[in-house]
DNA sequence: CAATCGTCCTGAATAATGTCAGCCAGGAGG
DNA sequence: CCTCCTGGCTGACATTATTCAGGACGATTG
């Protein structure tokens, strides 16, 4: 807490060159140093979340095909990116997220993250952030390790940048038998790590696909024929490790019962719940994470915005 | 909601600026702007909070001083402005309060305000922020005509910087008699306004003298003849227009029962209550706030915090 | 104790940004 | 139909910020 001296001097010129609107000379004139240094000093204030730059997402909430979307699946918030702010669009949707994601969180707060390259892309894109007393929990457990979207590394990546406290999940997503996982999680620490998804105040996810291309599959969890196995039962789309079905209902499955993750009661009962979808192919995981109500929140593309609106109603909203 | 269409370029600058980090001169070319306009719009951005930018306050905050304070007074952040960011001494304590309010408010929350010179001159000294769902409200009545710091006028301020509802009081702070002041609190409109203070998520006051400079008798709601009785009662402080006695305790007096303001019961159950105190001189009053728990944060200058550690432990801690 | 390394700093050149007088289009009023 | 006015935009220029090669200083090591 006590701020080291070499880090006082870039306060101090944070705090004069941001909220005091000096010039950089009067800063190194005032605090004798180079103007260089101001220059540098305040590199590194911006890049450590000294200070704190956002710009407002209004511009991809306020739109007729956002207010669309909210009125037809009861949805808090929708932000649509449509590639009108264009540089590098694959950048988009996860630097908007992340603005949006900052503009929900709040000091003291406790938020759940799960996993998938969405969310890793996410936590890149997020700028550094000066919260006091937030901690950030992994909804799900681990997967082997030599995957490069780690759910631990999602949950220490977004709590680095928030200046909080990160909480990690010590077990695997899926074990190989079910009663392996029924005991582990009757283990204390991940009992409580489990009961502690009920206390969020809000959660970071995205929906994964259902298939060949899942992320369970490519990680070596679930074999390619087990997953079509899965989907033949009824599988459409993965939440924070789960199968869900069409309805969004938990699918009762073998394969979820050996999986060690949020309870997805509790998770609905986190009152904020901002879902990303960045892959233009995923209308039918959207549409199930929806009809389940996972999400009250969400950030997509214009195009599958656009696909979510023109599909027929179904049994959503 | 829906973005007028000459706010819509103004928001696509800042977020290409801000968030891409673009250059000027390329944001000009695919907007099909000059540069020129390109400055204007983030200049624009900036002033109506489109793009926010804080720093922290963590240098006020880190310092023996402000730790010793916290701990002799149970209280749960303290800032100490020092004149070491110097530019206008009487420019830091405002500028300083102001941050640590923005760092304390979040979007959906409901603030409530007080009034004075030091609350109007943080109300000033704040940047615009664009944040949602916010209700400020005013935590008294208010004061006769021609006086520059009202409190409708402290609370309409805020309202307006922080892009929230400002919720108004109409009724004088102090009535003639107590029986007309008893019938007006029963008014469904008054009650229920003094019924929301409870609801408040923050509040934000300073604390005034109980003396014949008191802001109560500069604007002729109370002689200074009155006042010099209350004062031999035991008033020695004014906490949202009413007297507190040393210890911190409501003045059992006639002036409070004519007083149309928050019951400082309810004040002190919001959660989190932002005491700033701008001037050397009011040790006694601030003691006496101190001692009733009026503040769980507190934005204070240097020399009257030392004053405070120095003086006797007395009743307080 | 000198050599080596790393860190932090600076001056000067380069690049980016802020400003302002003036221009243009469109609306109001004569 | 012209004139004046307003608001928004621009080009050119002045100001301000960033960068980077190199220098100073202190710590570490052989």
């Amino acid at each position: 807490m006590a701020l080291r001296p070499g880090d006082q001097i870039v306060h101090k010129a944070a705090w004069l060159y941001y909220t005091h609107g000096l010039r950089q000379d009067e800063i190194a004139r005032r605090l004798e140093i180079s103007r260089a240094s101001v220059a540098m000093y305040l590199r590194k204030a911006r890049e450590t979340g000294i200070v704190t730059i956002a710009a407002s997402t209004e511009l991809f909430a306020s739109d007729v095909l956002a207010r669309k979307l909210e009125d037809r699946f009861g949805l808090d918030g929708v932000w649509i990116a449509d590639g009108s702010a264009f540089p590098d669009p694959e950048a988009e949707i996860p630097s908007l997220a992340a603005s949006v994601f900052l503009s929900m969180v709040g000091s003291g707060q406790r938020v759940g993250v799960a996993w998938g390259r969405t969310v890793y892309a996410i936590a890149d894109a997020m700028t550094f952030a000066d919260l006091k007393d937030v901690t950030v929990v992994q909804l799900c457990g681990n997967l082997g390790a030599p995957y490069s979207y780690r759910p631990d590394q999602c949950t220490m990546e977004i709590a680095r940048r928030l200046n909080a406290k990160g909480l990690n999940f010590y077990a695997p997503l899926i074990l190989s038998t079910e009663a392996l996982a029924t005991a582990l999680r009757a283990e204390p620490v991940i009992r409580e790590q489990l009961a502690g998804v009920g206390e969020c105040d809000m959660a970071l996810f995205s929906v994964g696909f259902a298939d060949e291309d899942a992320h369970v599959v490519k990680c070596g969890a679930v074999t390619a024929a087990e997953l079509r196995a899965l989907r033949r039962q009824g599988a459409v789309g993965v939440i924070a490790g789960q199968m869900i079905d069409a309805d969004g209902a938990p699918l009762d499955c073998e394969y979820n019962r050996r999986c060690i993750s949020a309870d997805l009661t509790d998770f609905r009962a986190i009152p904020k719940r901002l879902m990303v979808v960045q892959e233009e192919a995923k209308l039918e995981p959207l549409r199930a994470a929806l009809a389940g109500r996972f999400a009250t929140h969400l950030v997509l593309s214009r195009t599958i915005a656009q696909a979510l609106i023109d599909s027929p109603a179904g049994q959503a909203g």
